[in-house]
DNA sequence: TAGATTGTTAATCGATTAACAATC
DNA sequence: TAGATTGTTAATCGATTAACAATC
């Protein structure tokens, strides 16, 4: 029922049009359009607007949208009221800082443990548990996302683990392409690529 | 001299072939086509041919490319072989694990401290400095990357902070625009929006 | 009514892909 | 020579933006 149809781009714009949302005061007038919010974050009206026609019913000419409806609205729409379960394979210092990592409850992400098939670092009471237990793990606790923080040449093996094991949401962190079958999702968080962004751009910079 | 004109897609895959062509067992020929990288990474031909010619002139007809020169060139083209002094902003769970995380070396970003408003975290034998000290730092030092986690309400000040202090690229994982003036690079990893396409993933998935 | 705003249909733009000529 | 491969020019596709009609 909720987000069909909606283009990868539009949905990585909406956490934006909620930040901003939720940044608001209080106090304003309780309505609020597609083109301050463009302009506010330096995106195109017909853009922002088309973005919200996706999500909500609610926008109404000359008047725009109620705040705090729309805000409503977004959350519901990306699932921030959900509790998605995930587990992390991969213990290493990015894996744990994940896990660690307290923001993510807001985006109804509840990151619950962590696999890895270093003996040394398996720690149960940690919640580090080995890899041998993820398959029944995750089938007993019906985890539909898992998130790979494991190196590069062992991640498409861990990928294919955790197809086995029922998940159908991949998170991946190594700076590889993941065969999966139809059906699955893997959205890459490539942050090598981002990193070839950002020294590009210096050695631009430094050679002029 | 390096890195002009090529454009922000291509520039993210460059890591993927440079990884790619590292796994391979060095018996190998000692030459690649980028037909069988596109093949292996299950990208279109010619968007890699494409790609590599942005980066090498190496390339052969009916030969491909020398894969030990191109690995080369893809490094020396993403800047690995530099050492790009960065900062971060923010010494919570994120910033702290973004500063232990060694993988980064290996694409040429050393991150050198974190700073924090917070009395509490500051703590200048581990490297995490008092804000006050930012601009003074940065300029000494002459640091050029800043790396923003603080929460997104801070985030437009901070990114001021470092822009006045002479930074000229930002790596933003906070959830907002961030207005900069020209020249300035912003590079925004937002992992809420990568949760927002796990999570409508999801919520088709269960809806059906 | 006039103005602000929504939502839609059409035009533009950039990136991807296809077709093809050049070459070791 | 024939086949494989590069690199380029043209076609396609999807996303963004512009123009416009509808409406509170």
């Amino acid at each position: 029922m909720s987000g069909q149809n909606i283009s990868k781009s539009t949905l990585q714009r909406l956490p934006l049009y909620l930040n901003h949302l939720k940044s608001l005061p209080e106090n304003t007038s309780g309505n609020i359009s597609a083109t301050a919010i463009a302009e506010a974050i330096k995106l195109n009206d017909v853009q922002v607007r088309k973005d919200l026609a996706s999500v909500s019913k609610s926008g109404k000419p000359k008047v725009g949208y109620n705040t705090k409806e729309l805000i409503k609205e977004l959350e519901v729409f990306l699932g921030y009221e959900n509790n998605n379960n995930a587990i992390i394979v991969g213990a290493g210092k990015l894996g744990m800082a994940l896990m660690g990592y307290i923001g993510f409850k807001e985006y109804g992400l509840n990151i619950l443990m962590a696999f890895d098939t270093d003996k040394n670092v398996v720690n149960e009471q940690e919640l580090v548990m080995p890899i041998e237990k993820l398959p029944e793990i995750c089938r007993r606790m019906r985890i539909k996302i898992g998130i790979i923080t494991v190196p590069a040449s062992f991640a498409q093996e861990v990928c294919n683990l955790l197809v086995e094991s029922g998940v159908l949401a991949i998170w991946n962190f190594a700076p590889v392409h993941l065969n999966v079958p139809d059906g699955i999702l893997v959205q890459n968080e490539n942050m090598a690529a981002s990193l070839a962004v950002l020294s590009n751009h210096l050695s631009e910079k430094m050679n002029n």
